[in-house]
DNA sequence: TCTTAAGCGGACGCGATCGTCCGTTTGGAC
DNA sequence: GTCCAAACGGACGATCGCGTCCGCTTAAGA
């Protein structure tokens, strides 16, 4: 009768509950990859084969399953950010951060409007998360201009403003990670003082003629947040 | 009865029709600016004081009134086209034309997004204008580097991924013109070959925390009126 | 003034998405 | 096997945006 009676397994979560979740976080995955995190519920729950209640039950807000979807991409980022503070010569780390957290962005469609949701403020655990973000990666570019490799006025900030204008262009462009790669190329050279012009990844084959039309909305455009 | 008798102006539009074009093409700029191009049209009907239906009889489609909308900012980004091409120098020609694209996105709110939708693919008077800046952006990179200013490998297509890459920067944060002339300080450094560090604009004062959350799609409502 | 059609506006039907409610099923402890 | 709470799933009412339809208003030529 005691009520630790009927805990049904280690972590209290039935069976049943545990695996409908995982297939929910992949069905996700898929489903805003194809139509972006703006996707209806319903369609990831189909996807899923389970009840709309069922998702909305694991994951009460799209917020929430976005955040479920992408936790692994996170995962990725901080791993990426330990290393770089790792790394021997810091100015490869900053390169290797930067790089990967691009290239997460561009291979795992829906991840990078999802990216800025990654270190919500509401839950205290993932703010402090996000605080010892900010003080490594500030640390980081500390040590890249000490060793002379990053530009001196690199400000900590930019990172959020090469984050989000990448996002904005891999969400434009899904397939294409030419342009991607272009913009990332372009952008760490201009970190460098060490500015010789180095070799660049090919080029797009976008014209003007090609840009999406802009009020083709499928696209998810980020709308300002808090 | 002859039909011709009819018509009432010069244009063949009554006085009324004419000034609720204008009061929709007001309207619109300043429904967009705030709630972006996707934003409801019966919003921007009732913002001009007009009926639905009207606005929909002066503009057939979202994507006519988002055109007819930002006529004017596509203008500007065609004239400073032939300003550069003009330009003695044709490094700077190419260094305003970038900027002043990018201060028309950044001041413009809802022109970024719709920017792309300039040059539609259907009717063919703009497709003409398409190709032909196309190929007089073209000439203008030429010409740069011929002059030894901009590097031999950048690629007309690059100007695709500057804009798009900025366009979602700035429709992410849509009030920080710091975020957005920073960008393009980082890029334009990164086109020259004389690449010595030149002095940027002041950084922004972004934090990973203060990244927009994305999945608060609830776009930051208006407290006033709308 | 009179006439006429160009122009107007709001109501309406449609379809999509949201998030909840509630009856049914099922995992797993005993 | 029995039992029950946890978990499930689909139906449902509410909300929202779209675009059209139709009766009314009004500009402006005669």
């Amino acid at each position: 009768m005691a009520e630790s009676s009927r805990i049904t397994a280690r972590d209290g979560v039935r069976a049943d509950a545990r695996r409908n979740r995982e297939r929910i976080l992949v069905a996700a995955r898929a489903v805003f990859a194809e139509h972006g995190i703006d996707a209806p519920m319903a369609t990831v729950a189909r996807r899923a084969g389970v009840g709309v209640a069922t998702l909305y039950r694991h994951f009460p807000t799209r917020d929430a399953l976005v955040r479920g979807a992408f936790a692994r991409q996170m995962e990725t980022c901080a791993r990426a950010l330990t290393e770089a503070l790792a790394a021997p010569d810091p100015w490869q780390g900053f390169q290797h951060l930067v790089e990967t957290v691009c290239a997460l962005q561009r291979e795992e469609r829906g991840f990078p409007a999802a990216f800025v949701a990654a270190f919500p403020e509401s839950t205290s655990d993932h703010a402090q998360s996000r605080r010892r973000a900010e003080r490594d990666f500030t640390t980081l570019v500390r040590r890249a201009q000490a060793s002379g490799a990053l530009r001196a006025d690199f400000h900590p900030s930019d990172l959020a403003v090469v984050l989000l204008a990448h996002c904005g262009l891999v969400t434009a462009l899904p397939d294409d990670g030419a342009a991607s790669r272009r913009l990332v190329a372009y952008l760490l050279q201009s970190f460098r003082t060490d500015t010789g012009n180095r070799p660049l990844p090919p080029p797009t084959a976008l014209t003007l003629r090609s840009l999406p039309i802009a009020t083709d909305s499928s696209q998810g455009q980020r709308p300002p947040g808090a």
